[in-house]
RNA sequence: GGGGAGUUGCCCGAGCGGCCAAUGGGAACAGACUGUAAAUCUGUCGGCGAGAGCCUUCGCAGGUUCGAAUCCUGCACUCCCCA
């Protein structure tokens, strides 16, 4: 791969860790140099939130418009009738047409962080515009002749689910097709000429890309629609991220607190630091430089510029501000800041401590939560519990509060009902 | 078509009539050490219960037994060898 791309597209991309696979890499790029390209990449429909591995693709978009060009958001609500069985082992439930619509609300608040959306800027489609009214023999035999089943039949997602003799059901097999579709279709309406997404979306972009060529019939590869991927999340052992405490690291507010979302990135791994810094913070490579040369300790600055940086973009400045503080409140000061993420319990009777911990979400049940006390993991207001039966009232609140706490990490504050 | 092996807790994988909520490893959580890191060491790791104990788990459905993850029958799925 030649390192000094013309584009300041390709070159960012390039610079930051973005690329994975590309069709047409040195088109994309002269493409990209001298004009305006569009490009877009597509969302399922299927959850109300993304998750951090999203970030992948939403910064790709960013990125594209940044450097000049103009993103598509392409909404799944017709292909998400249809389940992309590509990783699945199984098929998944059909989805309702109202839960779709409530999904496809929920996700725009998300996208509208990530990009400006406008007459000549960002774009946001649903592709079941021109899904819904296909008309079943004309699709046939406009997008039906150009695939093979032999060939359907070698990509992945088909063949692993017929090596482990799992149902695919007809229904599902068609989605390589409509999403190829959608790239054909993006491109008579918008000029859309590049489709990103994560390296497992490779196959269905490839199939776009090749049923673009054999409708128009060129071989002309200035000509080509092209394909691009990014890697998938991983940690620095390899290993798929996007868990915390409470589970999925998710995007929506309503699904992670923010403090929660800033500590997952104050607490990665220092190998992989530098790495996500580049991906997610938008700082300039001066900056990250001075960061990357951190050692020791001295690598936690780091992790909350990361973590700053990467919370600011998602949820805000103000969040992240509030999180940075939050924090440096709660573990270099010790104290129950504001900002930890409260639970409201009537406090006027005596409530066990186990009680309150499966209600903060601290432990998954009494068993767990009384385990957690044996083992010496349980503190209220710092100070260790030690009776698996012990309880708190009014009286344990500090100017209206309880710290409750899991651990050195979690904590969560108490406030009393009333 | 013939012959053989298998399906166990989040994952891998022992167990092969009672001592089995089920050895071991990984993941996860907590403790120690640290830098809110990594590595390491220790503990916990189905649910309810203060506890005694009770309840639900070993592919699915039945059966044999005082008693089954373990034996029998049927069903489903996976894998290997020969044709």
């Amino acid at each position: 791969m030649s390192s000094s791309f013309r584009s300041e597209f390709v070159r960012t991309l390039h610079e930051r860790g973005f690329i994975h696979q590309c069709t047409h890499l040195d088109a994309l790029d002269q493409r990209a140099a001298e004009g305006r390209i569009v490009g877009y990449i597509g969302f399922d429909l299927t959850a109300d939130s993304l998750h951090v591995g999203s970030l992948f693709p939403l910064m790709l978009l960013r990125i594209l418009q940044q450097t000049g060009h103009q993103p598509i958001v392409v909404l799944g609500g017709g292909t998400t009738k249809v389940g992309d069985p590509s990783g699945k082992d199984e098929s998944r439930q059909l989805m309702t047409d109202e839960r779709i619509a409530a999904n496809k609300a929920k996700l725009q608040t998300i996208f509208d962080q990530f990009l400006t959306f406008g007459p000549n800027e960002a774009l946001v489609v649903d592709n079941s515009e021109w899904l819904d009214e296909l008309k079943y023999l004309d699709m046939l035999r406009t997008v039906g002749t150009h695939f093979t089943i032999n060939r359907m039949m070698t990509f992945d997602s088909v063949k692993t689910r017929l090596e482990r003799e799992q149902p695919l059901t007809f229904l599902e097999f068609n989605y390589m097709i409509l999403q190829a579709y959608d790239f054909v279709e993006l491109n008579k309406r918008y000029g859309c000429t590049l489709q990103m997404g994560a390296s497992d979306q490779w196959g269905n972009i490839v199939n776009g890309v090749e049923l673009h060529r054999r409708m128009v019939g060129r071989e002309d590869e200035d000509d080509s629609l092209i394909g691009l991927t990014c890697p998938l999340l991983t940690d620095s052992q390899g290993k798929k991220m996007g868990k915390s405490a409470a589970g999925a690291v998710w995007l929506n507010p309503d699904r992670l607190s923010d403090f929660d979302f800033w500590q997952f990135w104050r607490n990665v791994d220092d190998a992989d630091v530098v790495r996500f810094l580049r991906l997610f913070s938008e700082l300039p490579s001066e900056e990250i430089d001075r960061l990357a040369a951190l050692e020791g300790r001295e690598i936690n600055d780091a992790k909350k510029a990361l973590a700053t940086a990467v919370t600011a973009l998602v949820r805000g400045r103000e969040a992240a501000e509030t999180s940075a503080r939050t924090a440096q409140e709660t573990f270099e000061q010790g104290a129950s800041s504001e900002g930890l993420p409260t639970i409201v319990v009537d406090l006027r009777e005596p409530v066990r401590v186990t009680d309150l911990l499966v209600k903060a979400g601290l432990a998954d049940s009494n068993g767990a939560a009384k385990r957690l006390i044996q083992g010496g993991g349980v503190r209220v207001n710092d100070a260790k519990v030690t009776d698996v039966q012990a309880a708190v009232s009014l009286a344990d609140l500090n100017d209206g509060v309880m710290k409750l706490s899991s651990g050195k990490k979690h904590h969560v504050l108490v406030r009393t009902s009333e």
